[in-house]
DNA sequence: TAGATTGTTAATCGATTAACAATC
DNA sequence: TAGATTGTTAATCGATTAACAATC
């Protein structure tokens, strides 16, 4: 990309891709940024910022073309190509990932899962075999993996970080409780669970729900 | 609370709360804005100006005790507070999240887990019977409950959504991939983890990662 | 007391919104 | 052509950072 693209723009993309895609689901072929303004709860001004981060896909005095605009917005986001991913830790969490096939749908594909537990080694989930987390040196030099998903408890999780890190991994999708320090040339996007339900109860607690 | 809180503030709260605790396992008693500052890579002017939103924590020239504010921030979070939460939604993530032991461990506690699916009813999920969703609105009637936490697809999400609000649930953790419309008095945190999913496959694919 | 560090005001920076000329 | 709506610049708003007097 030519200048920086905020955060804020980027976290806001996987949305307009769902509404674009309900759109086309719809048999809508074009939307104006007022109208999906209206729908997305968010003002006609930031959805044309936003878009324009990236490239003139509108037309003046018509709006947008939605199938035209759902595809640039994939191309956007990467979800053109398919990406290789490990889960590492096939606890609760891990396990719910590996069976959930929508990933799969969009170009995620699942090919090893490992765990340090010799209860779960052997396993099998969707057609993939819990694999002994020792062997994910080797693993990682004969397969080229996209993401590594990780799914264990925080002091492995640094531990591991570093091996796949020196394996050549460039993306971590971490669902470990803890923030991993890395090169700038890999990409680590955090889901912590516990954050996000601690946000809540603050919220419920506060007694002050003006406009979350 | 007295004035508005933003969101950008909130979002921050559990992240301190994780490194206080972490101080607090190591036996560290105090620490300043510039040490935790260091500690977890933001400006010491953002930590003074976020805890100010709350109280005067600190005291000049000492800094701040460690447990004093840990204990502050659990109880901004509402964290000293229990819970009752229901799943809505006995697939793979719902499951998955009512295995998982360390919410409990922060007071909230899973009383109830509901699917549509018969082959799920009746199944046993540490201690919790899967119930009919049917029953959903008697459990209701009958059990005082904090959040729903839904984890089902995205057409269901938005009728059950409907029917727990008519019953009184304040607070919704929504893991299913659709934006729930709710009155003012009603909180929804959203986890949308195929969002987080496509939010790193845009950095990976867009070849710039100057500092995300 | 002197050094350290807060709480808070002021300055800066960035993101959102408004406005409008360009043009389909 | 007239109406609609974009792309983009300018204005506003809010969040972050810097600075420093207060004070432990």
């Amino acid at each position: 990309m030519d200048k920086k693209i905020s955060l804020a723009v980027i976290k806001r993309l996987p949305r307009y891709y769902r509404y674009l895609g309900d759109l086309l689901d719809n048999g809508i072929t074009r939307i104006s940024s007022k109208d999906l303004s209206v729908r997305m709860n968010v003002t006609a001004s930031q959805i044309r910022q936003d878009l324009n981060n990236f490239g003139c896909f509108g037309q003046q005095g018509y709006g947008y073309s939605v199938e035209f605009l759902y595809t640039e917005i994939k191309k956007i986001l990467g979800l053109d190509k398919t990406y290789n991913l490990i889960i590492i830790g096939a606890g609760n969490i891990g396990q719910a990932l590996a069976n959930y096939v929508n990933f799969q749908k969009r170009g995620f594909n699942f090919i090893g899962i490992f765990d340090v537990n010799p209860r779960l080694i052997g396993l099998n989930i969707r057609g993939l075999e819990i694999m002994d987390i020792d062997k994910l040196e080797k693993f990682l030099s004969v397969n080229s993996i996209d993401i590594a998903v990780l799914t264990l408890p925080k002091n492995n999780a640094v531990k591991v970080c570093q091996t796949i890190i020196e394996c050549g991994v460039k993306g971590i999708w971490n669902f470990s409780h803890v923030d991993l320090k890395t090169p700038d040339d890999v990409i680590v996007e955090n889901v912590h669970l516990t954050d996000s339900l601690m946000t809540l109860s603050y919220k419920l607690s506060s007694g002050d729900f003006s406009d979350f």
